[in-house]
DNA sequence: AGCACAATCTAATTTTTATTACATTTTTAT
DNA sequence: ATAAAAATGTAATAAAAATTAGATTGTGCT
């Protein structure tokens, strides 16, 4: 399978050559493609009417030296027809950029609805919780394209609550931090595709002293996810496109969001206070934009 | 399976009942539905780093009583998903009102559509060009909480081109950089309410200088607008409610996105370079994600 | 601290599935 | 019409998968 046609093209084409039971199970596969290929040699010998050795033989002649091999294929074949229909349908919308940005934003809207649809509620309300708990301290950790992100949340929830830390600088330097931590600290890591084996290290060693970890990743799902008791994954791209941390931040977004209406009463008080000092110091000479 | 909730449903309604274990599971079965569920129980065990039992029983919670069933229900569901494309998530997902997070996502949804529709193309291209003209310098200016996408935009303006610099610091420090401007140069510069009197000052002298200005706002436009050559504007919230940033990032995605997509002869080659050089450099010690 | 219970894994077992070898049938050419 | 070749199926076998039973680990509670 060097070449990048896709199963069903190969078998297409190959079609003619085909002797005639075979092209039975060609149709069958065809027509209800590719679930078909998915199940047991038994099943699709049984809907095309043919023995299995017959199968077998149409699935070598597609250049396979195994059934497996061939269901493998499918499979990732499908998983990336189904991350991004939009992408895969037309991808000529991208193009021209007369309308780029109408196409861009409505892809990422597709994103973001995945995203949404495919996350579970309990992880989204444990994270907020978590963020809310006030005996809880929160240390935020971000990659090199997501280091804004975490930037973004701390800030929003330096306004919310106390003990809030943003781990900058070199790994090594975060040590310090670490020998300190517990159960009742949460530690925020971002991680998302060109997965950075340092979150990871963190990540262990902050799961191993009981603190709870809180992932937010893309799709893929970093390899953090495994000592992470909460994990928000959100779906950043296509195959084909270009990677967006839209939907990233919309998680950002809601957490932040969630926690405010959820905990309006318990902080309203804090922001007022907060209000007021920043009215004290900042007066044009720092920065001070909402 | 007598109800006619899809499998992925029923195992988010289910999903606060799971063991931690059992969650990952469910976890890695979400965040890739629904092939992960189509392969073996040892393949999608260890996708989820979780022994076969485990997956088992996560399934016979679910309902069925052999892992086999499981993957017959997956494929008929997969079958009818893929007969009506267009049908693509069952819309009765989004419509429950209860979920806080769907309802939030609905909503940034549509102010992203409203960011846009009110955008004008010229403005968009305008500040495509000058980002993508290799004669200018960029220099990026964010305040407290948009700063975050200053230094995003920056990382991934970076991987293009030369000559983008990230302002941080304490303002009085940038009047070093500013009396370098001129007419090649280009700031730019988020601003959202509670506009910052600083931004405004640093605007105008640049501006004096035949400095070309862009400005990233939101809806009630930042006073820099009055001097800035291009303005973003993003609806970044609703008469009521929080605010929300995402849709300003969209505007951020978006730039990059169309501006990878007009030069993608020109960079690539500058892609790989950069490539090489961070492969070279990181393994492992600094943060490299992406 | 220690007991009980839940969660999870390891390893053995059973069942299913893919694969192979070979027999039978069908087709084709003379 | 018949022999040779191709196509296809049957049945045995090997491989891999699912399933189960029991051991081990971890957790919460008194």
């Amino acid at each position: 399978m060097s070449n990048s046609r896709s199963i069903a093209e190969e078998l297409r084409v190959l079609f003619e050559t085909l002797t005639p039971t075979e092209r039975k199970v060609g149709r069958v596969l065809l027509a209800n493609y590719p679930v078909a290929g998915l199940e047991t040699i038994a099943q699709l010998a049984l809907r095309a009417d043919v023995s299995g050795p017959t199968v077998l033989r149409l699935i070598s002649k597609l250049g396979f030296d195994s059934y497996t091999a061939f269901q493998t294929a499918l499979r990732d074949e499908l998983e990336i027809r189904l991350q991004s229909p939009l992408v895969r349908h037309d991808p000529a919308q991208l193009q021209g950029d007369s309308d780029f940005l109408v196409s861009y934003a409505a892809r990422i809207t597709q994103l973001m609805q995945e995203t949404v649809a495919h996350l579970p509620r309990v992880e989204f309300d444990g994270v907020v919780d978590l963020l809310g708990e006030r005996k809880n301290r929160i240390w935020l950790l971000g990659g090199r394209l997501t280091d804004p992100l975490a930037a973004y949340l701390c800030h929003h929830l330096k306004v919310v609550r106390a003990d809030v830390v943003h781990l900058r600088g070199v790994p090594s330097s975060w040590a310090d931090s670490l020998v300190d931590m517990g159960k009742h600290d949460v530690l925020v890591i971002f991680d998302i595709r060109r997965y950075w084996d340092g979150a990871l290290h963190i990540a262990e060693m902050a799961a191993q002293r009981k603190v709870s970890v809180l992932l937010f990743t893309d799709q893929w799902l970093s390899p953090v996810s495994r000592v992470a008791r909460f994990t928000l994954a959100a779906h950043t791209a296509g195959p084909s496109g270009w990677d967006t941390n839209t939907p990233l931040m919309l998680l950002v977004d809601a957490v932040i969001a969630a926690l405010n209406t959820r905990q309006w009463a318990a902080i309203s008080d804090r922001l007022q206070e907060v209000e007021a000092m920043r009215a004290r110091l900042g007066e044009g000479s720092h920065r001070a934009d909402e």
